[in-house]
DNA sequence: CGTCAACATAGAGGTATGTCGAAACAACAG
DNA sequence: CTGTTGTTTCGACATACCTCTATGTTGACG
């Protein structure tokens, strides 16, 4: 399910050089930059940390996550599809409900691109 | 200079359980956003890179950043304000010219917010 | 005091974003 | 097959955002 989604933090070796570590060129931003937005909006940001806080394999149905807030159901189904596109979530249909995960490893590559003291042996 | 930055990240203690640890209710969602949003342009992401990569205690004047983008004074100006208001950076005037850097610890504290591994001893 | 250079602010215009209701799609129950 | 429920897609609209030009502000220098 979904072929359509940014692979900026997923690649096999490092996203980037880091946040602090060099002057990102304008790909490396603009990349970045979608991730960031993503982000970027409260009901992203609570619907990441709904499904982010059912742990490493968690799931979360749509179901749960549409009555948490006021907005309407296509609305969060606007929202998870940015976060999708984002390369944040993925999901999978079972049955009547879909099923929403946070992709492994994106938020730890993502804090470890912010963080400004380097990881050890991370070459160049 | 800029007494208007946001104090999400600064927040003595903790600014929040983390988003992996616990779903983050309204305001503190509203509060992240912020931050990111102001991340989730490319012409933002590379002024932070630029100042970031001074180090530390780094500093850099805005006559070096501008020349760097084909964009207007003006503009690059916007963004820096967005940037200080999202209180991630902070600036002072040095006879003609004006010097940002990275306010401490803010990205590092970002990163600890992202990171779905909590450091040891945060209780619960 | 007058002028110049470095930045910031103000206002305007084009584009993107967030939200909705309506409709389409998928899966299941009778 | 038909109806019901869960979810996504489609247009449409109001708002926010990015960028520009024009103007203001601050400090340096004669």
């Amino acid at each position: 399910m979904s072929k359509q989604q940014l692979e900026v933090i997923g690649q096999d070796a490092a996203c980037c050089p880091g946040l602090s570590a060099a002057p990102l060129d304008e790909d490396q931003a603009a990349d970045l930059a979608k991730v960031f937005k993503a982000l970027g909006d409260p009901v992203r940001l609570r619907l990441m940390s709904m499904i982010a806080s059912r742990g490493a394999g968690g799931e979360v149905c749509v179901c749960e996550l549409t009555p948490a807030f006021d907005l309407s159901q296509p609305t969060i189904s606007h929202h998870l599809k940015l976060l999708r596109q984002a390369g944040l979530i993925d999901c999978e249909r079972r049955g009547t409900w879909v099923y929403y995960w946070v992709l492994p490893g994106v938020l730890d590559k993502l804090a470890a691109f912010l963080t400004t003291t380097q990881p050890a042996g991370v070459g160049a």
